[in-house]
Parts: structure tokens; C-alpha cells; sequence
DNA sequence: TGGACGCGCTGA
DNA sequence: CAGCGCGTCCAA
């Protein structure tokens, strides 16, 4: 019988996205398993590469030549069966490849190293030096250096070095790199490498050397070592004597330490004795003590102190976590969506839910929006759970990203706190999922695949019977749709915890102020109340969701706006520095003070951002402690940490900030929030931007008054009619809701639609919509095959609305299944884009497919 | 994608 | 013909 295993090879390349089948070699016959992490020869060259079992066959009928496994990675497979089923799903679900999902799910930090290595041909290996030498000579002098350095080395050289001593050299016998003319350090290593490797071919023709491929693997791990004696004290004293062992005084001092402690860490010896790892090395060699060794979690601590407050849960909240618990282990239950208002408890329903979970011997995910992933959120469950909370986001670290699926996998950690991709954390008993805040757009990923959090803790409901539950003070419009039509569990919970009353919210009218001559950024009223305010002793929270001094600079003289050279969009001022960043790419540049155009000085900047308002919020009220939180306060580590430890412990009155302040924090203190300008969200051209307004808004003023003082809220904004406006001021979601629900179904947005995106990038704008065209003629013609002819739910190709990114022009169609079938259409741009890719694009464009994007900018 | 290979140009 | 740059093809 022969064993044959599809697997999945790991590269980064479009055209290698499906099975490829190798034979399994008898030693690995009965091991191999589907999931396994495998290591298969790949390509002309048989590199080897990672690679993963996606299926097992005996006997193969298909006619394709195979090869051998190498070997097995990791004793146990990496991915399991239902990993596998989700990567399927997941593929046709966003239209990605497999390592597209691989990657999201698989531990990180496994690594293979692969390098190639030039050893002597074996004809050389047994000849003198001598005569190597004098063949050395009638050879080139690449030839000869090559060879050289293999015996240099010896007689072994990874390409990899090879290549830093030809440089090396080159650079030493030609003056100053002259020989490859000035290039970056990358460039002239790849040009050195390729040429190399062709010399390496031709010597290998020659039977000069042997070339091969190595490899290694790596697993991102820390050890830790403790040590103890080997035998009794007594014993061991006795046993140096007979076998005359000679110890140093500082040896005996350790066995001395070791005769009371056991389990001593490596490196407390180390310091506590001042001894040499030398000589404790030279102990165990001595077999006189024992090294045992402890996989290290890396855990990322923080050092924000949370006070915990005494919880008595009202009927709303008991009756909640009584329905959820009860049906834990029913066959057919639905999501569950908790609707409730700013500080109704939410994260209290979701910890007795977690703790009956617990009890049940299920493990719980809590996700939550990036931005909100705060060290108060966590400070809150691990106060609770202690050790058994884990944290899992994007920031940490590979080795600990590694080590908190370990702990994960071993059981040590229960409850995983973590942004969007700590959904496919490696429990081995998934109970619960909470998705909180689920009205986010974070949880809809903006690389691929782009998945939405929400589908695929829809699919945990059905495929592994999990208890999924979302909760939001705002829910989206599309998800509070399905829970009317009966897809979720609706639950509200109507009632602060603390049983006060939702902050009032005032609106103030802009233009007023603009005609009674006031025109700062300020309204009269809020400025009267922040005094008020700091003068109780009480705290502030100014809103706004801009980052920046301003959001762009210009020439009053000539109308010259700065813009960022690689994308299509203005650049924002940053005072502090002088410069304009643009917040798509990262570019930055330093603002002239002449027009770059017209020469004339009058360059202003326009708009407002919140260092702009910290900045003039020190001038008016002097002697005010300020503290801003945005992501250009807090791009160091534990820098959001400090600021807000800081405002909580009152060493500042004012906090200022962007939507990162808009989720999860609760300081008792604060009794006014600010929101300085409403409108900003509300015009933005999308046609989530009333949701997105409704939601911020509603969030961020629900940070005041939380606990004993009542809150209130500033609302400032120019279009003070605006309907949304008025739904914010009075709390009313259901209001808003229906207006909202009446223009969606209206223009057939989502929840009546799916919309898909693709975009076409590339450096050359030419090709772009060469390619993009092409695709909409493909499209139009496979449809005119199935019989469609309406082609109304294809709009474009236009170019994006921001048309250029990083240097790549963009250009959109976007689809909205109207009168065709979703999975028709999607099966066709999938066929387009994927299977016959090459047929219809050039080689060097980057196609995008997006299902319901969160924004079709 | 990126590794292997082949082709053609240049200069000795 | 060695040395080098460049384009093309293909992966089990």
C-alpha cells in the first residue's frame, strides 16, 4: 500500500494556492496525520520548504509525478481537523488563499530556516591541500575564491556568507563598491547572490563542488532551568569521597544551597552565589545535580492598577445571565446580542457567563475592539480570574504570541482577552465567545482574508455549538436587523448599573456662536462649564476624532495644499515636529515656511486636530493639567498605560482625545464630556457615516458620570438639525434605527445586500485600468453566457475615492447582489481573479477582493 | 513569489 | 569564453 499526502506548501506566491500531493515515506507511514506540519522538497531545486497535510489518500490514480516527504516537523499535528474545515471555509468564504487563513490560525512562531551550502565535491574531499591548491590556480578567480573559502571555512559555506565575503572582498580590491556602483545594501547582496549562484551551478557542472540545500527548524521558545541535587546530601558526600571528585569551594557552596532548596532557577544561582554557569555546568557533568527544564511564558504584564468595585447585579443583568447560562448546552441556540446602554454592566453579564462556562469545565474568548483592548479591560478580568486570563493581540510580540497559544494549548490559560484574531485561539474546549463592542468596524479585517469576527463567531455557533454573545450600547444597523428577523437572541438591558440616569446631552449650535463673534473651537458654554467642572474638583473629557494639529495646510495666496507624494490625500500638521504626516502611508515632510509654489508666506493650516485643542486648552484655562491619548501620544509602549493611570489617579483635570477614548474607560470622576465637533463624523462620504456618527457619539458620552456624581455632555456641532443629531441627544436607538433601516433597504445597503469590492492596484496607472477593464469585459462576458444581461448591480470601474495609496493608483467595481445569486457571483470573480488570474491580469498588479468592506474609500 | 536556467551582450 | 544582466518559465 502506498500513503500519499495533499498538502498546503507554505510561500508567499498566488500561483502555488492549491494541493500539491507527495508520497509518504515508509518511516513516516503509520506517524503522519492530517494537520501535521511537514517538510517537502519544492521546485526545480527541491528546496525545502514548510508544508501542511490537508488530506491523506492511499494510492494515487491521478497522473502527476510525486515526491518524497522529507519529514515530519512537530511530533503532533499543528492544525486539527476542524481547523482544516474552517480554512476551507474561510478560503471560498473571502476568496483568499489557504496560507492567507493558515497563517491566522496556526501557533505562531515556528519557524524553517532554510539556506543553501557549498561543500568540496566528494572527488576533492580526499585529495592533499596541495593539489587543491594547484587546481585553484588554472581556475578564474571567482572560481579560485570560491573554492577558497569553502576550505577557508571548513570546507563548508552557506551561500548566505559566501555572498557577505564576496563583498567583502569586492568592495577591499575595488575602490569604495565602485565595482556595482552605488546601490543599497539589498540591492547589490541579491545582484551578488544571483551571480554567485550561477557560478555555483557551472562549478557544481565541473564537479568542483557540491551544492545543497539546508535547513533548520526553529521554535520560538524560552527555557527556563531549575536545578537540584541528584541525591540525598548525605549520600552525595559519600559518593565524592569514593569517586575522589574534587569540587571548588564555590561548587561546594552550591551543593551547600541546594541541600535546602530545591528547584533553584539557573540564573538565581548564578546571582545569589556569584558562581559561574561554568561551574555548575561542570556539576551536572559531575552527576551531581540535575537540570530540569520549564517552557518561560513570555506574558506581557501591565503595570495599570485597576480598583475593583463591588458588584450587586440588578434584575436586567441576573435575568440575562440566566437565560444564557440555561441554554449553554442546548443543541440549536442562537447568538445572543445584549443591547444595552453605556454602564448597564455588560462586562459583569459577561463574567458570570465566563464563570459558569468555567465551572463546566469550558474555556471562554472575550474579544474586543483593538482600540479598547486597555489595561483596564484586563485588569478587570484578571482581578477576577488571576492566572488563567490570557492576552492576545497584535502588538505582542512573535516568541509571545507563542507562548500564550501554549499556555492555551497546555490548559494553563482558560479565558483569552484579545483583539479580532484571538478568534481562532487553539482551545481545546471552546464554550464562549463574547464579542463586545461588536458594532466595530475592527472586527471586520482589512487584510486578508478579510474576515468579519462576526461571521466566524456565527460559524463557531454552528459547527462546534459554542455560546456566542455580542453586546453594544450602539449596535450596528445590519446585525440589529437579523436580531428583529429572529437570527439572534435579543437581549436589552435598559438600566445603568448604578441605577443613575444616562448623562444629559446639550446640544450647542455652532454658527451661533460663529455669529456672536466666537471663533474658537470652543463654545461659550462648554468653556463655562470645564470651569465649573475643574473648579468641583471633578474631571473633563474633550472628543474629537481627529489626531493631528490640523487636518491640512495650505497657501492662503495660491490655494497650494501639501499632499502626501505617495498617496491621494492632504497631509495633517504635526506642530510638535513641524511636519506634515500623511496617516495612510506614514510619509512625512517638514512644512516650509514659503510656499513651495507661489513663494508667498502666507501658509496657514485649517481644521482642527487634538493637539491643536491641547494645545490652545492650555492657553485659555491656565494652570490646567491637559493630558492627550491618541495614537501619536501613545506610540511607545505603556505609554497609554501611563496616561491613563495618570488621569485616574487626578494628576490631570483634562483628558483630550480621539475614539480611543471612546470604549471601556470608567473613571469615576469624570462628570463632562465634550464632544467638539459632531459634524465631522457625519459628513464624511460614506454611507456608514450616520451609524458611525451614532455610535462615537453615544460611546464617548457615555464615559461621564459612572459612578455616585452625575454626568452631563456637550454636544458641539454646525448642522444641529441633522436628525441623527437629535436621536444621539435623546438615547433613542430605536429611533434612529428605523430612520436608518428606511434609507438602507432605500439604496439596498447592507443588511438587504452584500456588496463586494475589488480593487486593482499598481504603480502604473496606465495598467491599472488596462487590468481593470479587462476584468469588467471577462466579468460581462461569463455573465452574458449564464443568461444575464442587466448589468446594473456592477458599478464602475471608477477610480477609488482616494485614488492613490502608497504610490499604487487604485481603481474599484464594486457588486452588490441585487438581481444575481451571491455565490454566482462570487464563484465568477473568484474564477477571474484566482483560478484564470494569469489570463486576464499583468503579473504586477494587486487585486483586492472585499467582501462587505467596512469602507469603499 | 522566487529559484533555475537559458540567452545574448561585452570585453579580453 | 568567462562574466554578467535580464527575461521566462514553473512548481506535486
Amino acid at each position: 500500500m502506498e500513503k500519499y499526502a495533499k498538502v498546503i506548501v507554505k510561500n508567499n506566491s498566488q500561483y502555488t494556492d492549491n494541493l500539491f500531493t507527495y508520497k509518504v515515506p515508509e518511516f513516516l507511514q503509520d506517524e503522519i496525520c492530517l494537520g501535521h506540519r511537514v517538510l517537502v522538497p519544492f521546485g526545480k531545486g527541491n528546496k525545502p520548504i514548510e508544508a501542511y497535510v490537508f488530506k491523506i489518500i492511499e494510492n494515487n490514480d491521478e497522473d502527476i509525478k510525486t515526491k518524497y516527504i522529507y519529514d515530519i516537523l512537530d511530533e503532533r499535528p499543528i492544525l486539527k481537523r476542524q481547523d482544516l474545515e474552517l480554512i476551507h471555509w474561510m478560503k471560498n468564504r473571502y476568496l483568499c488563499t489557504y496560507m492567507d487563513c493558515i497563517n491566522l490560525i496556526i501557533p505562531k512562531g515556528y519557524k524553517l530556516n532554510n539556506y543553501k551550502s557549498i561543500t568540496l565535491h566528494p572527488s576533492l574531499k580526499n585529495i592533499d591541500t596541495y593539489e587543491i591548491y594547484d587546481l585553484s590556480e588554472k581556475l578564474s578567480e571567482n572560481k579560485r575564491f570560491v573554492l577558497q573559502s569553502v576550505l577557508d571555512n571548513k570546507g563548508k559555506i552557506k551561500l548566505d556568507k559566501l555572498v557577505d565575503k564576496k563583498i567583502e572582498y569586492s568592495t577591499a580590491v575595488a575602490e569604495e563598491s565602485e565595482l556595482y556602483g552605488i546601490k543599497d545594501k539589498k540591492t547589490l547582496k541579491r545582484k551578488v547572490t544571483d551571480n554567485l549562484n550561477s557560478l555555483l551551478y557551472k562549478m557544481k557542472e565541473e564537479s568542483l563542488i557540491d551544492l545543497r540545500w539546508e535547513y533548520k527548524s526553529i521554535k520560538n521558545e524560552i527555557k527556563v532551568c531549575y536545578i537540584s541535587l541528584k541525591m540525598d546530601y548525605v549520600e552525595m558526600m559519600f559518593y565524592i569521597k569514593e569517586n575522589k571528585i574534587r569540587l571548588g569551594e564555590k561548587q561546594k557552596q552550591i551543593l551547600e544551597f541546594l541541600k535546602n532548596n530545591e528547584d533553584v532557577e539557573l540564573n538565581d544561582l548564578v546571582q545569589l552565589l556569584n558562581a559561574s554557569k561554568s561551574s555548575i555546568k561542570s556539576l551536572e557533568e559531575k552527576n551531581l545535580i540535575e537540570f530540569k527544564y520549564e517552557d518561560f511564558y513570555r506574558e506581557s504584564k501591565s503595570n495599570f492598577n485597576y480598583q475593583n468595585k463591588d458588584v450587586i447585579l440588578n434584575e436586567e443583568q441576573n435575568n440575562a445571565i440566566e437565560k444564557i447560562t440555561s441554554e449553554m448546552f442546548n443543541e440549536d441556540k442562537k447568538p445572543y446580542m445584549i443591547h444595552g446602554v453605556t454602564g448597564s454592566g455588560k462586562t459583569e453579564v459577561y463574567m458570570e457567563v465566563i464563570d459558569y462556562a468555567l465551572k463546566q469545565g469550558l474555556d471562554s474568548i472575550v474579544l474586543v475592539p483593538e482600540i479598547s483592548l486597555t489595561p483596564q479591560t484586563i485588569a478587570r478580568f484578571k482581578n477576577r480570574f488571576k492566572d488563567i486570563v490570557g492576552v492576545f493581540h497584535s502588538r505582542l510580540s512573535e516568541g509571545e504570541k507563542h507562548d500564550v497559544f501554549r499556555e492555551i494549548q497546555k490548559g494553563n490559560i482558560r479565558i483569552l482577552i484579545g483583539a479580532r484574531s484571538a478568534i481562532f485561539a487553539p482551545f481545546n474546549s471552546l464554550g464562549v465567545v463574547i464579542l463586545d463592542e461588536f458594532h466595530e468596524s475592527s472586527y471586520k479585517s482589512d487584510k486578508n482574508p478579510k474576515f468579519s469576527t462576526l461571521e466566524i463567531g456565527r460559524y463557531l455557533v454552528k459547527k462546534r455549538n459554542i455560546t456566542l454573545v455580542m453586546g453594544s450600547a450602539t449596535p450596528s444597523v445590519e446585525e440589529y436587523y437579523r436580531a428583529k428577523n429572529g437570527e439572534y437572541e435579543l437581549i436589552e438591558l435598559k438600566k445603568r448599573a448604578n441605577n443613575k440616569p444616562l448623562p444629559k446631552i446639550e446640544v450647542v449650535d455652532m454658527k451661533e456662536e460663529l455669529k456672536c463673534g466666537n471663533r474658537s473651537f470652543l463654545s461659550n458654554k462648554l468653556r463655562l462649564q470645564i470651569e465649573q467642572e475643574i473648579k468641583n474638583n471633578n474631571q473633563v473629557i474633550l472628543f474629537l476624532n481627529r489626531r493631528g494639529y490640523s487636518s491640512f495646510v495650505s497657501c492662503r495666496e495660491c490655494g497650494y495644499v501639501f499632499e502626501c507624494k505617495n498617496c491621494d490625500i492632504s497631509l495633517t500638521y504635526h506642530k510638535s515636529q513641524n511636519i506634515g504626516k500623511c496617516h495612510y502611508c506614514g510619509y512625512e515632510e517638514v512644512i516650509p515656511k514659503v510656499c513651495p509654489e507661489c513663494k508667498s508666506k502666507y501658509i496657514k493650516e485649517f481644521g482642527l486636530g487634538t493637539e491643536k485643542i491641547e494645545e490652545e486648552i492650555k492657553q485659555i484655562f491656565e494652570g490646567v493639567r491637559v493630558l492627550r491619548l491618541d495614537k501619536d501620544t501613545t506610540s511607545q509602549k505603556y505609554e497609554m498605560e501611563n496616561i491613563l493611570n495618570k488621569f485616574q489617579n487626578k494628576e490631570a483635570d483634562i483628558l483630550i482625545g480621539t475614539q480611543m477614548i471612546s470604549k471601556g474607560l470608567d473613571f469615576k470622576h469624570v462628570t463632562l464630556v465634550g464632544i467638539l465637533s459632531a459634524d465631522m463624523m457625519l459628513n464624511f462620504p460614506d454611507f456608514k457615516s450616520f451609524e458611525n456618527t451614532f455610535q462615537l457619539v453615544t460611546q464617548v458620552s457615555g464615559r461621564a458620570g459612572r459612578s455616585e456624581k452625575e454626568g452631563k455632555v456637550i454636544l458641539q456641532a454646525y448642522d444641529t438639525d441633522s436628525s441623527v443629531i437629535k436621536r444621539i441627544v435623546n438615547y433613542d436607538f430605536d429611533g434612529f434605527y428605523e430612520d436608518e433601516i428606511k434609507i438602507r433597504k432605500l439604496f439596498n445597503y447592507t443588511p438587504f445586500n452584500n456588496m463586494i469590492s475589488v480593487v486593482v492596484s499598481s504603480k502604473n496607472e496606465y495598467m491599472v485600468k488596462k487590468n481593470i477593464t479587462n476584468f469588467y469585459n471577462t466579468l460581462v462576458y461569463l455573465l452574458k453566457e449564464r443568461g444575464i444581461s442587466d448589468f446594473d448591480f456592477i458599478l464602475g470601474p471608477n477610480p477609488c475615492s482616494i485614488s492613490k495609496i502608497n504610490s499604487n493608483y487604485r481603481w474599484q467595481i464594486l457588486f452588490k447582489d441585487d438581481n444575481i445569486e451571491i455565490n454566482l457571483l462570487k464563484g465568477i470573480i473568484k474564477y477571474i481573479c484566482i483560478t484564470k488570474r494569469e489570463l486576464v491580469f499583468d503579473k504586477d498588479v494587486n487585486i483586492s477582493i472585499d467582501i462587505n468592506p467596512n469602507s469603499i474609500l
